[in-house]
DNA sequence: CGATGCATTGATATCGGTCAAAGATGGTGG
DNA sequence: CCACCATCTTTGACCGATATCAATGCATCG
């Protein structure tokens, strides 16, 4: 989607959040031509250590709010943090998960979009905006990973919504648990964790806590995916991917 | 949503590209100091202008499918163009919709994403890739004016998210309405073109056409939205807003 | 070992999907 | 200018799936 010339909607935007604006310039077709893989140097890393904090944070521990000045980004090291808006209904919408390496904590107008909140115990570096800036602006090898990230979001958002449309809760399901193993692991394992609750996943699948539970038990009872209790694995493989296919 | 570090995610891009835009976007003045309103100079206009073919399309003809080779950008003059995917089951997830001025046919991997359709006769510029990565790297204003519709992508997916996490028929349209109000015309008006087809708002709020229809007679006959044959009236504005609201 | 949050299961109601058919609209060509 | 045809819209009947309300079971952590 796209909206028309309106320059002003940007409001005021402190420079750390100009981050923002990137994933998509390179969605565009100015960048479509080639880029190879390439990972942190650890010269690179150093860099963003030296201007980083470490926060070891318990579960269920809120990192900061919807609404809430943004002053830092924050990558994910251990665990798993969730990403959602509080509707005024008190519902939850669950924009996604971040896991390691993700970066999170872009604002808008200068405020946190979304409250994001710790689904496991985490370990979380966070930057401050200026200083992220900085070294982007200096750094192209590290501004690219960035804009890999950023880019990754899109992305994620399209997939999110193809998952959303679906009608069934099982095939949401599915489609959701092929999604957090592409996310976190080796895309062809069997065994995926799951360390959110079903409310976390209800929230993210627009369905209730009870149609997720009742859609995992399926899944189960077909013998298409066996349930731990922090954890999924998948059984049947065939009837999984027909699922997961099943647009 | 955010991904891991994935930098091959991307795609083969051009490095040049990358390491050029990004220090020009985060150095320009745009993220310091916030920005004022802003709109194409005569000589901006001329700029693209000079870049462009100039398209005129009757309406269904369909602009380029999704898979194709992407090489260049459109932008929208007059008319409305919808943009959607096809999905392998024949249905149609609708991304969005394109109205004056809006940007579309961004690329991933160097291939239409989505398949665009003229929903009404459409007036469309069509600017070579290349030549407009050219443009706006020696551009900054332009560049800005860019980055602005790039941003309000985010922002109207993340509104399109919220409106189809809602369960009831009429409160989507209610929504969808009042998002078509904002991007088309003037915010407080009363009164909303709608050129589409209830197909294509189905397809864009994950509802059947019947769906679709039976939700707008229930506004009329609620009071509360009438319909006339390609738009629709706000008659009691109080419960309008009520509904929109009732997220 | 008790308490608290989370998961499961059941009964019922509601809402949108599906199938079907008729009605309105707009565009084209005679 | 009018008639016809294609497309879109409306309306109805029925069904199925999920939301909702309610209660029980289970694990995890002090």
């Amino acid at each position: 989607m796209s909206g028309r010339f309106r320059p002003h909607a940007l409001g005021r935007v402190p420079s750390a959040h100009a981050t923002q604006l990137l994933p998509m310039v390179l969605a565009s077709p100015l960048f479509e031509a080639g880029l190879e893989r390439r990972r942190l140097t650890p010269r690179e890393r150093q860099k963003l250590a030296n201007a980083a904090t470490r926060l070891q944070l318990p579960r269920g521990h809120i990192i900061y709010r919807g609404g809430e000045p943004a002053d830092s980004i924050f990558i994910v090291g251990r665990g798993v943090v969730i990403s959602y808006a509080e509707l005024a209904s008190g519902q939850r919408r669950v924009a996604g998960f971040r896991f390691h390496a993700d970066i999170f904590g872009l604002a808008e107008d200068g405020r946190y979009v979304n409250t994001t909140r710790a689904v496991t115990a985490v370990t979380v570096f966070r930057i401050p905006a200026d200083a992220f800036t900085a070294i982007l602006q200096y750094d192209a090898g590290l501004a690219f990973q960035f804009l890999c990230k950023v880019v990754d979001v899109t992305r994620q958002a399209q997939r999110k919504s193809i998952i959303v449309a679906r009608r069934d809760a099982v095939g949401r399901i599915a489609m959701f648990l092929d999604l957090l193993r592409q996310m976190t692991g080796d895309p062809r394992a069997s065994r995926i964790d799951l360390p959110m609750t079903r409310t976390d996943i209800g929230g993210f699948l627009n369905l209730t806590l009870e149609s997720v539970s009742r859609a995992c038990r399926r899944l189960a009872a077909d013998g298409i995916v066996e349930f731990e209790p922090r954890a999924a694995r998948i059984s049947n493989r065939r009837r999984f991917d027909a699922l997961v296919a099943n647009v």
